[in-house]
DNA sequence: GAGCTATGTAGAC
DNA sequence: TCTACCTAGCTCT
């Protein structure tokens, strides 16, 4: 699921499945065919992400691959099956074979390339040694809706629709707060707490931002659904429904419109803004609207 | 099983 | 502003 952490996540699993060993690589579905070539039979030294980008080194070739919304890179153990669907590069190594489908961006781009991307990226707090104060000069100078802003990936690189629902609702910030009026502190903290946030997503391979004591509470004001460790439910199997109801307690905002908020109960709003939708607690988020 | 929706971006217009 | 990308999990029937 692409948001940051999944690449940063992805960039690991790549590096340590493949790294520093010839990789066997094709793409099935032929639109990566010339530079599936290209990396064909090379050493794979490592790879790396940048916010939602990802970076793998062959050699002296960089390939950049963009998720977009429904790119996956799935790793199975060999030997590989014929692919199914639409396989833009397959990567074999000795062990394992990785499956890339659907995403927005899969091309060399060498290191110039990569330079290039890097240079309209803003700082990942997945990095080390991130530049917060830009971040911070960004956003504390914009009259642009701090809702907005989170989703620049000039302004920050990595957070997408879920994060920047959930940093906001947990800093009881409105996302329509233009920037310049947060100050500097709140702003410090809203980075602050990304960087909590999207180090435990990458630990977890999943995006939970509920403080402990809020999963029971948010359990009750659900009391519509069964608790996700309901023994009635489904006979304790790990069905598809234990599994949507164990994502829905993850998170505060994101996807609960008109479902009651964990801290005050007020139904979670939600509205299209500058292409997608926004979730937010009208009674916890302070200020604009 | 069909239909809908989505954690995103690039490029065409 | 619209469309392509063409996956995958969910809802509805």
């Amino acid at each position: 699921m692409p948001e940051g952490h999944s690449l940063h996540r992805l960039a690991r699993t790549i590096t340590r499945t493949f790294g520093g060993a010839p990789v066997g690589a094709s793409s099935p579905q032929g639109r990566f065919a010339s530079g599936a070539a290209r990396l064909d039979g090379r050493v794979l030294t490592g790879a790396q992400a940048w916010g939602k980008h990802l970076f793998v080194e062959v050699e002296d070739e960089v390939l950049h691959v963009h998720l977009g919304l429904y790119g996956t890179w799935v790793r199975s153990r060999r030997p590989e099956p014929e692919p199914w669907g639409a396989v833009r590069l397959r990567l074999t190594g000795q062990l394992w074979y990785a499956d890339l489908r659907g995403p927005t961006a899969c091309d060399l781009v060498g290191p110039a390339g990569r330079e290039e991307i890097l240079a309209r990226l803003g700082p990942d707090p997945l990095r080390r040694r991130p530049d917060v104060d830009a971040f911070v000069r960004r956003v504390a100078a914009s009259r642009a809706p701090v809702g907005a802003l989170l989703m620049d990936q000039s302004v920050l690189a990595g957070v997408g629709n879920v994060y920047r629902a959930e940093v906001l609702f947990r800093a009881g910030v409105s996302p329509f707060a233009p920037g310049r009026t947060l100050g500097e502190d709140t702003v410090r903290a809203l980075w602050d707490d990304l960087v909590v946030l999207m180090r435990d997503g990458v630990r977890r391979g999943r995006i939970v931002t509920l403080e402990t004591d809020d999963v029971a509470l948010l359990a009750d004001l659900d009391h519509d659904r069964p608790a996700p460790d309901d023994p009635d439910l489904d006979g304790g199997e790990d069905t598809a429904a234990r599994r949507r109801l164990r994502r829905s307690t993850g998170v505060y905002v994101y996807r609960r419109e008109g479902r009651p908020c964990a801290r005050c109960a007020t139904p979670v709003r939600a509205e299209d803004f500058h292409g997608r939708r926004l979730y937010w607690c009208p009674g916890c988020q302070r200020g604009p609207r």
